[in-house]
DNA sequence: TGGGTACGGTTTCGAAACGCAACCGAATTG
DNA sequence: CAATTCGGTTGCGTTTCGAAACCGTACCCA
C-alpha cells in the first residue's frame, strides 16, 4: 500500500512530502502536537477511517516521525508520541496554521501562546542572517554551480 | 473531481491542507517560486501527469494561490504566477524544506540565500513575542473558553 | 466461568483519485 | 500545406480512500 514516490528525488521540499505529505499525515502529527496519544483518540478527534489511521502510524513510524509505547496499564494499550523529528514540524505546521488564518480567516481553534508568559507566539517568517523578514522575491536559489534562477 | 475535505472545520491546520494538502499542489507553490510559470514547464520539471497537473492549477486558482495570465506572444501561451496569498506560502515551504535537510540529509538542491547580501537564510523558528525560539514543549494550545492541552 | 466492553487493529468492497497515453484545437513555423 | 508547440481533455486500467463489519486480546464484573 505504498503511492508512488519520490524517495530519491533531489528536492527537498518533495522528499519532505514523502514523510508527511498526504492529507493525514500532517493532521496526525498536529494532533500529537495537541496532545493526543491513544489510537482511539486519533481516529475520533480526527474522523478519519481505523485502516487509514492504522496506515498512516505506520508509516509515520516508519519514518521516524512517531514512535510506539506499550503501556499496558488496562489491557492492550498503545501510546503514539512525537520523536525529535516529529516535534521539530511544529515550525510547518505553525506556519501552515498561521498562513490558513491569515488567509482563510481566523479559526475558532486554539490559540497558540507562549507557555513562558501566555503571550501569543510571533508570526513565523523566514529571516536573514542579521534578522530581517524576507518574503520570496528577496531570496535566490542558488545552485552550488550556477548562480540564477529569480525567485517568485 | 473532488476529494472530500473539510472547508468548515474548525482546524486551521485542515483548512490549510484543503488548499495545497495534497501530493502535488505544494510543488506546484514550490516550483513557481523558483520561477516557473508555464505548463509545459511544470509538468516536465516536476514529472507530473498533464491531467493531475490540469486538475491541481485550476484548484490553486481557485483557492487564490495562482492567477492565469493570457500571454499570447506565440500561439497559446499562459502563465501561472503566485498570487500574494500564493507567495505567502514560502514560510512553510522553506520552513519544510529546512526540515527535510535537517532529518533526510542535505539534498544537492539549490540554496537559498538572501538576494541583498548572498547570505544563507536563518533556520526558521517558532519565536516568542520576545524573539526568543520556541518548541512544540514551550507552548501552549489555549482555547478561548478553557485553559488546558500542554503539547507534546 | 462466562458475558460485556474497550482497544487496536484487519478485511472487504464500492467509490474516488491517480498515472499514462492518446487525442484535440488553435496558432506558429517552415 | 505539413509539422510543431502549447494547453489542455478523454479513456482506461491501477491505486488509494472511506465506511462498516469483523477479529483477537485483555480487562471488568458477577
Amino acid at each position: 500500500m505504498v503511492r508512488k514516490r519520490f524517495p530519491d528525488t533531489h528536492c527537498s521540499v518533495a522528499r519532505a512530502l514523502n514523510d508527511v505529505g498526504d492529507w493525514w499525515s500532517l493532521l496526525v502529527v498536529k494532533e500529537a502536537m495537541l496532545g493526543t496519544r491513544r489510537f482511539v483518540d486519533f481516529q475520533q478527534n480526527l474522523g478519519i477511517a481505523r485502516n487509514i489511521l492504522c496506515d498512516r502510524l505506520a508509516r509515520l513510524l516508519e519514518n521516524g516521525v512517531l514512535i510506539k509505547q506499550d503501556v499496558g496499564e488496562h489491557g492492550t494499550r498503545y501510546e503514539y508520541r512525537l520523536t525529535e523529528k516529529g516535534r521539530d514540524l511544529f515550525t510547518v505546521v505553525t506556519a501552515l496554521r498561521q498562513w490558513s488564518d491569515r488567509w482563510n480567516g481566523e479559526s475558532d481553534g486554539p490559540e497558540l501562546v507562549d507557555r513562558a508568559n501566555g503571550e501569543p507566539v510571533r508570526t513565523v517568517t523566514v529571516q536573514s542572517s542579521d534578522g530581517r523578514a524576507l518574503d520570496v522575491r528577496s531570496v535566490v536559489y542558488r545552485d552550488s554551480s550556477e548562480t540564477d534562477s529569480a525567485a517568485g
